[in-house]
DNA sequence: ACGGGTCCGACT
DNA sequence: TAGTCGGAC
C-alpha cells in the first residue's frame, strides 16, 4: 500500500496514460486492415479457441469480454477477427507488445518525470511543466484551442452532456478566477492532450488520459472515458465523485480488502468510508492500510510518481493445467530450459541497452499433490543470485527447482525419477530474474575511465563537462546513463571482461551497503521525506524535488507558447483531432512509416541557444534510466562477457553478498583511478543525509491535518 | 481446472 | 533475506 501523504492541498498535476486494448493495437498497426473491425488478441489456439486477452472497442460492443474463450467470443460476434499471441519455445511471446510499450514510453517521458506502472500504461508528473506553461502561456492567452484539448472530459462540468460541452470545456480550461491547482489542472490537460496526439503520429496507438492532483484520482480518471479520450479531476469535484464511486472501483480496493469493507463495514461507496476515524481502520486494517484507507476516502494520496522507464524485474512463466501437468523431471527440465532460455535473452537485451545487472533468479512453481497429509501444502519459491549465461541460469533453475520439490514432498521423498510419478504433478513454472540495478558508470573514476579512453585528458574536467551536458547528477553518485550514453558510440571498451569484472564488484559493495528502503509512515506530526531514507546508494531514486529551473521542462513549455505555429504545421495534415487523424488515414493503405514524420521538435522548438537546444533532445533527467536504445546489431549470445562474471561469482562464494567475499585481487587488477575509488567505497561511507532538497522544501511540509 | 503471463509492493 | 501473498492488467 503505498503511503499516503496527507496533503489536502495537494497542487501537483499527476496524469496517467492508459492505452486502449493495447495488444489489439498493436496487432491492428501490424495489420492494417483489421482496424476498425471487431478484433481480439488470444492465446494458445487449442483449446476452446485460446483464450481472450485484449478485446477491442467495436467487439466489446457484442459484449465479448476478456478471459472468454475464442470460441465463445465467435457465438456472441461471428465475425470477430481473432490474432494470436506469437508463440516462442512453446510459449506466449510478449516482446512485441513489450517493444511497443517503450515506443510509447519515450514519448511520454519527454515531458516530465515518467514512470512505467506497466506494459501500456504511465504514470507521469507534469507539475513543472504546468506551472511553467501558467507563468508563461497560460490557457486564458491562447487564441486557438486544441480540439483534442476542448474534447477533455471534465468531471463536475455541468453540462457534461449538452450540445455546448465543448464551449464549457473551454470556459473552463480559460477560467481566470478558477483555483490555482484547477489553472494548474487545465494546463496539464494542454500537455497531457498533446502528448497523446504525439503519440498517435509516432506509434499510431490511441490512448486515453487522466489528469488529477495525485496518481490514483488520474487513475481512476483515464478509466473513465475510453478509448481515445482524456478526464480531468478538478479539486472540487473530487468529493463528488468519491461519494457515489463504489468502493470497488477504486484501485488497490478491487479485491479482498475491497470485499472486506464492504461485508464487514458496509462501506459501499468511497464516500462511506469517511464516517470512520483514522483509528478505527487502522486497528482493522492496520496502521498502514488504515492511514491509506482514511486518506483515499478523501481523495489523498501522496504516492509519488516514480521516474522508472523501465521493469524491475524480467520473468518468464508458462501453466500446465490440468492433464498437461509436468510429471517426470525430464519434462520439467526440458520447459526450465525454454523458459530460461527466453529469461537470459531478455537480461542479455537489457545488459546491452540499458546497461543493467539482475542480480536474483527466482523460481515459482505450482505443484499439486496427491494423498499426503499436508497435500494443500503450496510449493516453495526458491531464489539464488543470478549467474549470466542460458546454461548457468537453467543449471541454477533446475536446481532450485529440486530443492523446492524436495522441501514440497517433504518425508515422502520420492524415488523414482526418471519416469512418471504417481505422487505429483507441476500445473506452473516460471523463472524471473529480479533486482536489476544499473552497473556503475556513474562513479566519478569509473567515468573518468571511460572518458580517458575517449581521448580526453584530464579527467577532471572532462568528468564535469560530461556531468553538465548530461543529466543532473543527484548527489548520491548514482543516477541515469546518459552520460554513458552520450559517449558510447565512440568508446572502444578497455576490454569487456574487464569493465565486468568492475562492474560486477562494484555492485557487490553496493549491495552490500543499501539499507533496504524503509516505508516511512506518516505521522500527523511529521514532516513528509517520502520514501527517501537511505536513497543514497540505492539504484537510483529520482530526486523528488528536482530544482525548478529544469532547462528541459523550461525548454519544453515555449512550444505552448507557439501553439498556433504548430497547429499551422500540423493542420496540413488535417486536424489535431485524433479521430479525424485515423478518418485521414486511408484504411486500405499500408501504415506509414512513422520514422519519418517530422520531428515535432523540430516545428515547435526553433533553436534557442545551442547548449541548451541540445539538452532538450535529451530530455531524459527525470527519469531514472534510458529506454532501450536501438537493438544493436551485432549478436548478443552468451559471449565472453558472461565468463568473467562466472569466475568473479565463484571466486566470492556466490550465493552470499558479503563484502568481505570480495576478493581482492579483483580489485587489484583494476586500472588505478578505480582501485582508489573502490577503496573509498568500502570504506565506511557517510552519505546519510546528503541528499539535496533543493530550494523548495517548503514542498516537503504538511499542512497539519484539521480535525 | 486456471483467462495466461507478468509485474509490483507490502508483510513477516 | 527470502519467501508469501494480494492486486492489477
Amino acid at each position: 500500500m503505498p503511503v499516503a501523504r496527507p496533503e489536502t492541498s495537494d497542487s501537483r498535476v499527476i496524469a496517467h496514460v492508459d492505452m486502449d486494448c493495447f495488444y489489439v493495437q498493436v496487432e491492428q498497426r501490424k495489420q492494417p486492415d483489421l482496424r476498425g473491425l471487431p478484433t481480439a488478441v488470444v492465446q494458445y489456439n487449442a483449446w476452446k479457441g485460446g483464450a481472450l486477452i485484449a478485446v477491442s472497442y467495436e467487439a466489446r460492443k457484442y459484449g465479448v469480454k476478456r478471459s472468454m474463450r475464442g470460441a465463445e467470443s465467435k457465438e456472441v460476434c461471428p465475425q470477430i477477427q481473432l490474432v494470436q499471441v506469437p508463440v516462442a519455445r512453446g510459449k506466449a511471446d510478449l516482446s512485441t507488445y513489450r517493444n511497443a510499450g517503450s515506443e510509447v514510453v519515450s514519448i511520454l517521458s519527454r515531458k516530465g518525470r515518467c514512470e512505467r506502472a506497466s506494459i501500456d500504461e504511465v504514470y507521469l508528473d507534469l507539475t513543472d511543466a504546468a506551472e511553467t506553461m501558467l507563468a508563461e502561456a497560460p490557457p486564458q492567452i491562447l487564441e486557438v484551442i486544441d480540439e483534442e484539448v476542448l474534447k477533455s472530459h471534465v468531471l463536475g462540468l455541468n453540462s457534461e452532456d449538452g450540445s455546448n460541452a465543448k464551449e464549457s470545456v473551454r470556459k473552463w480550461l480559460c477560467r481566470n478566477d478558477a483555483d490555482r491547482r484547477d489553472k494548474l489542472l487545465a494546463c496539464g490537460a494542454f500537455i497531457i492532450a498533446e502528448l497523446r496526439l504525439q503519440v498517435l503520429k509516432e506509434t499510431e496507438f490511441t490512448c486515453s488520459a487522466g489528469i488529477a492532483h495525485n496518481k490514483i484520482l488520474a487513475k481512476l480518471a483515464s478509466g473513465m472515458n475510453k478509448p481515445a479520450q482524456q478526464t480531468v479531476v478538478p479539486f472540487s469535484s473530487v468529493k463528488g465523485l468519491l461519494d457515489s464511486l463504489p468502493i470497488k472501483k477504486m484501485k488497490q480496493l478491487g479485491g479482498k480488502l475491497g470485499d472486506s469493507l464492504q461485508s464487514d463495514l458496509g462501506v459501499n461507496t468511497v464516500g462511506d468510508l469517511l464516517q470512520f476515524s483514522e483509528e478505527k481502520l487502522q486497528e482493522r486494517y492496520g496502521i498502514n492500510t488504515g492511514t491509506w484507507l482514511w486518506n483515499i476516502a478523501r481523495g489523498i494520496s501522496g504516492d509519488e510518481v516514480e521516474g522508472r522507464l523501465l521493469p524491475k524485474s524480467h520473468g518468464s512463466g508458462k501453466t500446465f493445467p490440468g492433464p498437461q501437468a509436468l510429471k517426470t523431471i525430464a519434462s520439467v527440465q526440458h520447459w526450465l530450459h525454454e523458459l530460461c532460455e527466453e529469461l537470459s535473452e531478455r537480461l542479455q537485451l537489457d545488459l546491452d541497452q540499458n546497461k543493467r545487472i539482475a542480480h536474483t533468479l527466482v523460481l515459482h512453481a505450482t505443484a499439486y499433490k496427491v494423498s499426503d497429509s499436508d497435500s494443500h501444502k503450496k510449493f516453495p519459491s526458491k531464489s539464488c543470485p543470478l549467474r549470466y549465461g542460458t546454461a548457468k541460469i537453467q543449471e541454477d533453475a533446475l536446481s532450485l527447482f529440486q530443492a523446492a520439490l524436495r522441501e514440497y514432498l517433504g518425508s515422502y521423498t520420492a524415488k523414482i525419477q526418471g519416469s512418471q510419478n504417481n505422487h505429483w504433478g507441476i500445473t506452473s513454472l516460471s523463472v524471473s530474474a529480479s533486482k536489476i540495478v544499473p552497473i556503475p558508470s556513474g562513479t566519478a573514476s569509473i567515468t573518468k575511465y571511460f572518458h580517458g579512453h575517449l581521448s580526453c585528458s584530464s579527467t577532471k574536467q572532462s568528468q564535469n563537462n560530461l556531468v553538465e551536458e548530461g543529466t543532473p547528477v543527484p548527489p548520491s553518485g548514482n543516477e541515469s546513463y546518459s552520460e554513458m550514453n552520450v559517449m558510447k558510440p565512440q568508446i572502444e571498451f578497455p576490454g569487456e571482461e574487464t569493465m565486468i569484472k568492475i562492474h560486477v564488484a562494484l555492485q557487490k559493495i553496493r549491495h552490500v551497503m543499501n539499507s533496504p528502503r524503509k516505508l516511512y509512515r506518516y505521522q500527523p506530526q511529521d514532516i513528509y521525506v517520502g520514501s527517501e531514507h537511505c536513497s543514497g546508494m540505492n539504484q537510483s531514486q529520482p530526486m523528488k524535488n528536482y530544482s525548478a529551473e529544469e532547462p528541459c521542462v523550461k525548454l519544453s513549455m515555449p512550444s505552448l507558447n507557439r501553439q498556433e505555429q504548430k497547429r499551422k504545421a500540423v493542420k496540413d495534415k488535417g486536424t489535431c483531432s485524433i479521430l479525424r487523424f485515423f478518418k485521414n488515414q486511408d484504411p486500405s493503405c499500408a501504415p506509414q512509416k512513422l520514422e519519418h514524420v517530422e520531428n515535432i521538435e523540430d516545428v515547435k522548438a526553433p533553436p534557442l541557444s545551442p547548449g541548451i537546444q541540445s539538452r532538450s533532445n535529451n530530455c531524459l533527467d527525470h527519469n531514472q534510466s534510458e529506454l532501450p536504445k536501438e537493438r544493436p546489431s551485432e549478436d548478443a549470445g552468451d559471449s565472453n562477457v558472461c565468463g568473467s562474471f562466472q569466475i568473479e561469482q565463484r571466486r566470492g562464494g556466490a550465493w552470499s553478498y558479503n563484502i568481505d567475499e570480495i576478493d581482492p585481487s579483483v580489485i587489484d587488477e583494476l586500472p588505478p583511478e578505480i582501485q582508489q575509488e573502490f577503496r573509498a567505497w568500502i570504506r565506511p561511507h557517510k552519505r546519510h543525509n546528503t541528499v539535496k532538497r533543493g530550494s523548495s522544501i517548503a514542498h516537503y511540509f504538511l499542512p497539519t491535518k484539521n480535525t
